[in-house]
DNA sequence: AGGTTTGATGTCTTTAACTGCATCGCAATC
DNA sequence: GATTGCGATGCAGTTAAAGACATCAAACCT
C-alpha cells in the first residue's frame, strides 16, 4: 500500500497493456512469474526492488528517482513520450489488421449488402491517418461491431452502427491531440518553478 | 545486485547527503532503521518498494518509471534542480554557522593577533554570498586551518594558511558557475529525440 | 458449443527482508 | 584521553515475497 506504490502498479500495467502484452508474454519476458505480476498488479505484494527493475526493463522502462519540485515536468515529458507518440503502435497496427480481414470477409460473405461500399470507403479514408492517431479502444469497439454485420437478421443495424463508430473513430483521429511530423515542443511545459523553499 | 538497484541505491545516498543528513535522522524521519539503511545504501539489500518510497519520500524524492528514450531527458531535468540549486544548503549554512563560531572564539581568545582582522573582513565579505555558491569542501578546509590558529606557537602560519584558504573559496564563489536569481533554462537540453523504431 | 487465452486466486516451501538491539571501529570534538 | 556521532556489522526472531505449481471464471475465437 501507499501513495507512490499504488501509481507503480498502474503505470505499470499501463505500460504492459500499452505494449500488448499478456501477463504470461511479460512473466517469459521478465521472469517473474504469472501470478506474481498479477498480485503486483491488484497492489496486494509489497514487491522487491529487483523484481520492480525487471519488470520495469522488460517494459522499456526505467526506474528513476526524482527530486519533488521536477515530478511535474517529468510527468509530463514521460506523457511527451508515450502517448504522443508509440502509444500502443503495435496493438493498434494489429487491431487495423484484424479490421482489415474483418472487412474482407464482409465482402464475400455479403458482398451485396447495400451500405457495405460506404463502410469500406470509410475504411479506406481510416487507413491514410498515421497509426499513432488512431484510438484503440475504438477500434475494438469497431470491429466487435462490425462481426455482427455477418449474423443474420441483425445486418442492417449492425451495418449503420459500424459506420457510425467508424466515423466516430475517424473524426477522432483528425480532431484529436495531434502528434503530427515534427513534434513541436509546444511550449515547454516543463520548467522547474523556483520556490526558494528553506 | 542489477544494473538499476545499484544506481538506486547510490542517488538515496547521494541525495541523503546533499541534505546533510546522517543515516540516524533518515532513520527518524522515514521510519526506516538506521542498520537497514546502511544495509541498503552499500546495496547489499533486495529492498522492498515500502522501504524505498518511504526514503525517498522522507529525502523529498518520488519514484516514477520512465520510458526508456525519455531517460537522458528526465536525468538533465533532475541534475537542474538538484545541482544548479539547492546543492547542500543545509550542510554550508552549518559549516558557515560553525565557521563563525570559530571566528568568535579566536576574537576573544587572541584579540591583538596580528592578520585576525583581515581574517574577520574577509570572512564577511564571505558572508554576502549567496549560499549555493559556497564550496563546502573549501569550507571544511578552511575551518580545520581556522582552529589551529589557537595552537600556541603555530598562529602565525595557521593564520596565514587560513587568509589563503577564506580567499580562495571567496574567489571560487565569485567566479564559479553561477547558480544565480533567475534561472536561465540555458537551453532545453531536454526534448525527446525522434527514433521512429518500430 | 467447444477450445483457448487471460487474469485472478489458492497452497505450499523456500528464501530473505525487516525489525530491534547491541556493538564495533573511526573520526571529530572537547 | 574521554566523549560523541558517524556508518557498518552481527544476531535472533518475525514476516512476507518469491517461486512453482494448480485452478477457476470470464472473455475470446473458431
Amino acid at each position: 500500500m501507499g501513495y507512490d506504490s499504488a501509481d507503480i502498479a498502474a503505470r505499470l500495467q499501463a505500460a504492459r497493456k500499452t505494449k500488448g502484452l499478456s501477463q504470461r508474454e511479460l512473466s517469459d519476458l521478465a521472469g517473474v512469474p504469472q501470478a506474481q505480476i498479477s498480485r503486483i498488479e491488484a497492489g496486494t505484494v509489497d514487491l522487491r526492488l529487483s523484481s520492480l527493475v525487471a519488470l520495469a526493463h522488460a517494459l522499456d522502462l526505467e526506474l528513476t528517482l526524482v527530486p519533488r519540485k521536477a515530478v511535474p515536468a517529468v510527468r509530463s515529458l514521460s506523457r511527451e513520450a508515450v502517448s504522443a507518440n508509440r502509444k500502443d503502435i503495435v496493438a493498434v497496427q494489429k487491431e487495423m489488421q484484424r479490421i482489415s480481414e474483418t472487412m474482407r470477409g464482409l465482402q464475400i460473405k455479403t458482398p451485396n449488402l447495400d451500405g457495405l461500399q460506404q463502410l469500406q470507403k470509410s475504411f479506406s479514408d481510416l487507413q491514410r491517418f498515421r497509426v499513432p492517431t488512431l484510438d484503440l479502444d475504438g477500434l475494438k469497439q469497431l470491429r466487435q461491431s462490425m462481426e455482427q454485420i455477418s449474423r443474420p437478421a441483425k445486418e442492417m443495424a449492425a451495418l449503420s452502427q459500424s459506420i457510425k463508430l467508424m466515423q466516430a473513430v475517424r473524426n477522432k483521429a483528425a480532431h484529436g491531440p495531434l502528434p503530427d511530423t515534427g513534434d513541436s515542443p509546444s511550449r515547454p511545459a516543463y520548467s522547474l518553478d523556483e520556490d526558494d523553499d528553506a
